[in-house]
DNA sequence: AGCTCTTATGAATCATTGA
DNA sequence: GTCAATGATTCATAAGAGC
């Protein structure tokens, strides 16, 4: 039976409260620059990396060495500009010990329209991955997807050149061996995400869908393992967690969210018992 | 008739015969860290920075004050990390002037297999979008696409409150009536670009596919204006801009790619008189 | 002409071995 | 030790051949 614990208050003081390298993975969509003004104070552009830093520092330090942290993010654009306070902000942790492991994208791919004079509809955002080493937890097979259509065709007939390894012609250093994939109906993904954003919350602005955090929970933990959401917001994170077997800690500053949630959670682990 | 102009040169001497001022588009594809080792002498990721900022510098004299730069870019792992230089050379760029206007997405669909512990493949690439001035050119219309998938499901269900304009409720500002989309067939791209590599070309390897700097030379160019590509390669940019009608510069130091396209693009421009 | 099938190959990364 | 070269891993696309 999964635990979930949510805190009320600001994550900068309720981390305290969470055990030092405990947590097997942090997925979280912190408030962007300049936005949910009215829930979390609106951080201003400028401000953004002073004020997330700390919370990076206590993140690392509830982490477990074998786990990872994935940070939902994306600039917003002022005066005409892509704000930089991400990009600074992957130097600042890395200068406090993060390892800036990958980028993964996110493709929105139900953006909203709009139109402005010198740029169109932003249409994805950001998934860094932090580690503390250089090994972690990654359970690669728990999210193999179908193999393309491509497939069925391209197995129908091997040709005597895809049984043996085939070298590269042009000294690329590439070679394949097609024989290997004979079998296989699941493949690999990349680090390219895809799929809509979740449109139908009345009671939360984040758009972080649902799947967003079950993949990397299915990725990066185990069951009973423990993942943290330090702006928990509306519980996607911790309702994908239970949802896998998954032990969740979620932190959420804004008392009618809080409350929301709370009993939710409670609802549903108490019909899940 | 469009005029192309070839050097054979490293572009760091080679732009200095460029008349300051004169180009309205660059777009180009830089060798990356560590890569074309054998044409372009590979550049340490360390030394990547400083390697290319005095030639962001001539780009920027040569660049009219309502063009824009595109560089298509992406940073390699390095000891199991991302590497750092493309996000500093953003905000080294800045320091010197450059707008960092928009980061659009390439979503490369055909990337490189392989598999590591650590990482999945890397499927998409950096379209940096830098400008000298907030008001540039920009052709929006020259770049519209049918309506997808997003148009049909979004159409097919209009809620109430997409009927009338829905004010967000979090604060955001952003309001919307998605009811002005109806009957339009055509909209405006998002800041994601999805296309294949090329991977079919013998006689050198391929930088950009063909479709790509063509879409920026539609949006941000019009016809007779001036394209510049300082690493041309096997000039995809070039022939994009000729079937254009735009002039083209491009800059070679590697000889066997410099030949081969001298002689391509005499061959182009003479049958098309 | 238009379809199906065959084939080459593309900005890759990590572990290991050798200098 | 540091650094460089070598080997192993494996999708999806589009040109071109075949029918």
């Amino acid at each position: 039976m999964p635990i979930a614990t949510l805190f009320l208050g600001d994550c900068r003081e309720e981390l305290r409260q969470v055990q030092s390298e405990s947590v097997d993975l942090i997925v979280t969509s912190p408030p962007y620059a300049n936005r949910r003004a009215s829930s979390y104070g609106g951080v201003k552009p400028d401000a953004y990396v002073g004020w997330f830093l700390p919370i990076a520092d206590e993140l690392q330090r509830v982490l477990k060495p074998s786990g990872t942290f994935m940070l939902n993010i994306k600039e917003c654009a002022v005066n005409g500009e892509r704000h930089t306070y991400v990009i600074e902000l992957i130097l600042e942790m890395r200068k406090r010990g993060w390892l800036w492991t990958e980028e993964f994208m996110w493709h929105k791919k139900n953006s909203y329209p709009g139109k402005w004079p010198n740029r169109f509809r932003d249409s994805w955002e950001r998934l860094l991955q932090f580690n503390k080493n250089r090994k972690f937890k990654m359970n690669q097979e728990a999210v193999m997807v179908p193999v393309g259509d491509w497939y069925e065709n391209r197995m129908r007939n091997l040709s005597e050149t895809d049984r043996v390894r085939d070298e590269s012609k042009v000294g690329s250093g590439f070679g394949k061996k097609v024989e290997n994939w004979i079998g296989r109906d699941m493949v690999y993904p990349t680090n390219v995400l895809h799929g809509a954003t979740e449109c139908n919350n009345r009671s939360h602005s984040a758009a972080f869908p649902y799947w967003l955090p079950e993949w990397f929970i299915d990725l990066f933990t185990d069951p009973s393992d423990l993942v943290l959401d330090p702006f928990i917001g509306s519980g996607t994170t911790a309702f994908a967690a239970i949802d896998k077997g998954r032990n969740v800690i979620g932190i959420e500053m804004y008392e009618p969210y809080y409350l929301n949630l709370k009993q939710k959670l409670e609802q549903e682990l108490r019909l899940a018992i």
